[in-house]
Formats: structure tokens, sequence, C-alpha cells
DNA sequence: TCTGGGGTCCTAGGACCC
DNA sequence: TCTGGGGTCCTAGGACCC
């Protein structure tokens, strides 16, 4: 902890709907909701104006559609975001060398690292609000909410003590003033399950935490998280703010609107994830040597499961049959509905043998698998595209048969030659979101009216 | 049809080595 | 037959953050 308040913390307020706002006027003064659009989707950013109805971000999109029906409900544009938040990051560099981003919408900035004449509390006070300032100047009009304290955690209070559009400083000193009163979960690391014991315990505000002796604490909640908890309830904070943190894993996963039961649809999906972490390996000149799978099945429980080669790869092939091969060893009757492929255990390099091919551990080949040519004996069967948002609520309901789709995957259900319905399968489809809706229907089906079936 | 996606860090047990 | 520690690596799960 510092002497002097010298750590500033900026956060862009509601950012993703304030970028929906700037670009598009008609969302002004609106309930906007960015977030996943599909059945299971949940809330990345509410609107002040749709926060008033109770929307907030993580909760799901069916509750926010349920609270706030005449919201806007967006599935967000990402290029858009990362634009305004390297401008504004910009801008703080040119404050400070010392910039450790969090997110696209937030940043520690070190004052001690600026060029100042000192670092008393009307300097860094003028020196916030002009940063305020010249945030709305590169991004069109957004605000941002900053706190200024003499670490990063009482930084960060700060910046929500006055939100939206706020500044608040806290003058060195004063520090606990301001915690004492406070429920412990703004401790950073305190979320429900240890603010669950604590409350146990008998702690709720900070004021109590202050009370507790550090033994209690680590026997109450484990040695790390108990020292940690100790020293931040006193207002200590050492952590340095840190511009370049090194990548330890990458990852893709999804969730689908329906739980997905084909195997070989699993094996087919792990495998496109694989390609995609791949290319992000790439792209970022990384390559691990261990590789996990994460498997959600329908009652919400995740298993993980993982392997460790003897050199790091970055190669499509491998990771995806590495992948596959983890999946044969679960069990998941019953459906899923998450599968993900991560990996960690990083390296900036990848071995090469002597003739400088990459090496690439063995692995069993994963089934093929052909995604265009169903064939489920008497079935009729169709062709189908998928609509950038679309879920199964707006599922097409074709004479016999129903197919929705979840995040790039089509769920068919077709027509067999009794009057029973057909099983339900499912099918990956490539770049889910350049398709135009089209759905094409075969000999004897009819497929109603797009307008029909929106209605 | 409650419950995203991309991460980080910690814990705990077992294998293995010295 | 009885019984060390320490250290590292790996795996699985969980809490947490934005």
């Amino acid at each position: 902890m510092r002497q002097v308040a010298s750590v500033l913390h900026l956060d862009l307020d509601a950012f993703f709907a304030a970028v929906e706002q700037r670009d598009k006027p008609s969302l002004r003064g609106k309930p906007v909701v960015v977030g996943g659009v599909g059945g299971r989707g949940v809330v990345s950013t509410a609107s002040y104006e749709a926060r008033k109805y109770g929307v907030r971000s993580a909760m799901s999109t069916r509750e926010a559609r349920s609270r706030c029906p005449h919201a806007a409900f967006l599935s967000g544009r990402f290029h858009a975001y990362r634009t305004a938040s390297e401008r504004v990051m910009a801008v703080l560099r040119e404050t400070s060398p010392l910039v450790e981003p969090l997110s696209l919408d937030e940043a520690f900035v070190d004052l001690a690292a600026a060029r100042l004449d000192d670092l008393e509390i009307p300097t860094v006070t003028a020196l916030a609000e002009r940063l305020r300032e010249q945030v709305a100047e590169v991004t069109g009009g957004l605000t941002a909410s900053v706190g200024v304290g003499t670490s990063k955690f009482i930084a960060k209070v700060a910046s929500e003590l006055d939100k939206p559009d706020g500044l608040v400083v806290v003058p060195p000193g004063t520090e606990m003033d301001l915690l004492r009163p406070m429920h412990v979960s703004v401790i950073p690391g305190v979320g429900p399950a240890t603010t669950e014991r604590l409350r146990r315990a008998g702690i709720h505000t900070v004021a109590d935490l202050e009370s507790i002796s550090e033994d209690e604490l680590v026997r109450l909640l484990g040695t790390a998280h108990g020292h940690s908890l100790h020293h931040l309830g006193h207002a200590r904070d050492d952590r340095p703010v840190v511009a370049e943190r090194e990548t330890k894993s990458v990852s893709v996963e999804g969730t689908y609107d329906t739980d997905l039961s084909d195997r070989k649809l699993m094996a087919a999906l792990l495998t496109r994830q694989a390609r995609s972490v791949s290319e992000r390996l790439r792209a970022g000149g990384l390559a691990g040597r261990t590789v996990t799978i994460k498997v959600r099945l329908h009652d919400f429980t995740t298993l993980n499961r993982s392997t460790t080669i003897g050199s790091p790869t970055d190669a499509p092939t491998t990771i995806g049959r590495l992948a596959v091969a983890l999946l044969q060893d679960l069990d998941t009757t019953g459906g899923v509905r998450l599968l993900g492929v991560g990996v960690s255990g990083l390296a900036d390099w990848i071995q090469e043998d002597l003739f400088g091919e990459t090496v690439d551990d063995e692995v069993d080949a994963a089934p093929d698998l052909d995604l265009d040519a169903p064939s489920t004996a008497g079935a009729k069967t169709t062709t189908h595209t998928w609509a950038p948002g679309m879920d199964v609520e707006h599922a097409v309901m074709g004479r016999g048969w129903v197919w929705g789709s979840g995040r790039g995957v089509v769920t068919v259900r077709f027509e067999t030659a009794e009057t029973e319905p057909g099983p339900v399968r499912s099918y990956p489809i490539d770049e889910p979101d350049l398709k135009p809706w089209r759905p094409e229907p075969v000999d004897g089906a009819t497929v109603p009216d797009m307008h029909e079936r929106h209605r």
C-alpha cells in the first residue's frame, strides 16, 4: 500500500450497450441488452435504462426478456468494442506507460510511472478528469467511471462508488473508513461461496473481517485465500500494476440450445473447436503440451479431462484427436449442453526435429464423419441453413419435422416412413454467421412461409 | 428448457524421484 | 518386517473475475 493515491482504475460504463447506443441513435435513451440471444444465452451488458427493470449481467437472456420485453436484444459487435477499447487504452498509455487492461472495458493505470509534478490529491484529480474527457473524445462520447487510491483494491472500489460517469479519489489514510461499513463481497476474491462461509461465521462487513485473526481466517478459508483476505480486509494491498501478462491457456467452448446425445456429433464439434484453438495458438505464436476437454452435462455438472504430451503442439489434428480420445472415456448419457477444448502448458516455441518438421505425437485417428450426408434408414432428409441469432424457440415447424439451431448446430427431426417422428439428430454447420436463412423443402414436405413462422 | 465464454488461481491426491 | 521427507509433475475440481 502506497503513501500516495497513485493507482487509477478506469471502467467504461455499460460498455457494450453504450457502443450500440452511440452507433444507433434510435437506441439512445432506451433499454439495450447485449449478450447471448439463443435459448441459453446470458446478458453481457445491460444499458442503464434496462437496469431499471432489473436486468443484470450474467442473468439469463430469457429472464431479461421477461423483465424487460421491450428492450433491444443484441448479440454484440466485438470488432466495434475492440476498436473503442484500443482507443481508450491508447489514451491511458499516453498518461502512463504502466497500464494493465483487465478486459475490454477496464484498466489500471500506475500514476507513479506517469510524468507528473506530484501525486497530491488535486494533481491526480485533475489528471483523472482530463482522462475522462479524453475518453469521451476518442470514443465519440462514451463515459467512464474512475477511481483513484493507494492500491488496486481501493482504486477499484472507488470507481464503483459514483457510477456511471463518476470520479472518486480516496485520500491516503481514509481507506478503512470507506471500507468498514461495506459488505465483504466488495473484496476481490470474495464470491458467493466465500460470502456464505463468512456469513456462517458471522462475518458480514469489512469491519467484521477486520476484527478476526489471520489464523482464524486461514482456518476458515485455507492458506492462500485466508492470508489474502486478511490483508485486503485491512486495506493492505501491494499488488503491482503489471502491463504485460503472458497467456497461460487458450480455449474454445460452446453451449448448445438443445442437449447433444450423438457421440459422433460431439466428436465432430470437438474437432472443429480444436481447429479454432489451433488457429488462435498460431496467431499468437504459441503451442502447448496439455489438451483439456470440458463437458457440461444436462444437469450442469461439469467434467474436465486432460492429457499431457511430451512436446508442445499447435496442430489442429493433434489437438482434435486428443480431445476426441478424452471424450471416449466419458459417460454422456442424459445429454451434453456444453463442449469445450483448451490447450495449456504453453511455450512460445515448438520443438522441431532434425528435418525441420514439427514433432507431432502419434494419436489414434478420429472417426470420419460426413456431416453433409446424414443417412437414417427410411428417413427423408433436407438441407437447411442457420440464421444468426436463431434459437430453438424460433425452430421451424415443418410438416412432421422440426429443425432448430444452437450456436453453429442445426437439429433435425427426420420424418420416417411410419407416423412416429424420427430421431432427433444434430449437425454442425461451418461459419454459421455467414449463412443466410433459406430453408429448402424436400419432396412431399411443406415448409411454411418464413413470415408465418415468426408470428 | 434457469445458469455464456474466456480466462486465472488454488487445492488435493497420487506418481515418481532422490 | 517398517517406514523418512522434500520436490515436482500431473490430473480433476472448484471459486472467482470480467
